[in-house]
DNA sequence: AGGCTCATGTAAACGGTTACATGATTAC
DNA sequence: GTAATCATGTAACCGTTTACATGAGCCT
């Protein structure tokens, strides 16, 4: 259970609904931890049974109810024990890397459409978090121990993507020169 | 299913057992796609169920028979299929940037443990990926189209190693620097 | 009229991890 | 003696994804 864990921390917050949390976590989280929005309204059951967190319905008269979900003593040790336990790096999955491993065997075109498509995806994704930065987070020495844990989060957000968007380069070069073979 | 594709690229080398599958992937394609015995075992059996390779019994009579299995014309033809799939960015899934949003709700020296350990880790790796880097591939424009898919996996291998270890020193900074608050 | 936003849920299928199970040979 | 290597498997569990299901209000 990895995914109630950042439903805990954006609980810390405010208090939330499902609905709440999954637009939260498209902006925030979500770039580190995906999650949809039927996922998150299964954990929130699975939290509310273990007492994780405490739910309270605000009755609407035009829309469905809300359930507002918000952090227990119980849910605050359980963070509490999780941030002691350490964490392993991510286990990767690059499925673009295992067909680069078949170059050669597949098809080189394909294989360049994917490199420049991933390429206008980091483009695209920098151009966001850059955004971000300039307008949430201009002086990171300046800024309060909270804050400072999601300027990080940017931060590894846009060197991950210059990364990308050079090895894209990088690649797209080396593949269409049709080399020696 | 994709560890799958995974197994049927490896293949495409030469035929080979279970075993021996899981010992390459810890070497090559396994820094991008994880997978353990067990699981490759399971996978065989249902790629070979499909008929997607063929698997021959080897008598041993000294050790357990070997199983090599080979990719089959059907195997073929599933991986140009995949190929010619788009492949999505993977999906993150960042525990210790989960934690780093918790900043100021969670103990300090804790995280500060954690991207110390991250780190070491981000440094083994890199020395490892460039002592491969430099016994394998000394002059990638030289390579032939198969060894330059590898190259480039390796590639983004050192520059992500690079970005991260990069990333940790500024968080480390930055964390222990008990600023305002 | 069509699409988006708000709002919550269930069920099935899939993929991955962990634990369990066995057992001989080789190297230190 | 102990650990590593070779060699293959089963079963349970957990977490994620995808499909299905409903329905009102608002904006263009």
């Amino acid at each position: 259970m990895a995914l109630s864990h950042a439903i805990l921390v954006s609980l810390l917050d405010r208090p939330q609904t499902g609905y709440d949390l999954g637009k939260r976590f498209e902006r925030t989280v979500g770039f580190f931890w995906k999650a949809s929005n039927q996922q998150i309204y299964q954990e929130l059951h699975k939290m509310a049974d273990a007492g994780w967190v405490t739910a309270e319905t605000v009755a609407q008269s035009d829309r469905p109810n809300r359930k507002v979900y918000d952090i227990t003593d119980t849910g605050r040790q359980v963070l509490e024990d999780w941030a002691a336990t350490p964490t392993d790096p991510p286990s990767v999955k690059e499925e673009l890397l295992v067909k680069l491993f078949a170059l050669g065997d597949i098809n080189t075109e394909t294989i360049l459409a994917e490199l420049r498509r991933r390429h206008d995806f980091h483009k695209t994704r920098i151009a966001y978090y850059e955004g971000v930065m300039r307008e949430y987070y201009p002086e990171p020495k300046k800024l309060k121990a909270r804050q400072r844990g999601r300027y990080l989060g940017l931060r590894l957000g846009i060197l991950s993507e210059q990364t990308s968007i050079k090895w894209c380069k990088e690649a797209i070069d080396l593949v269409s020169e049709s080399g020696s073979e």
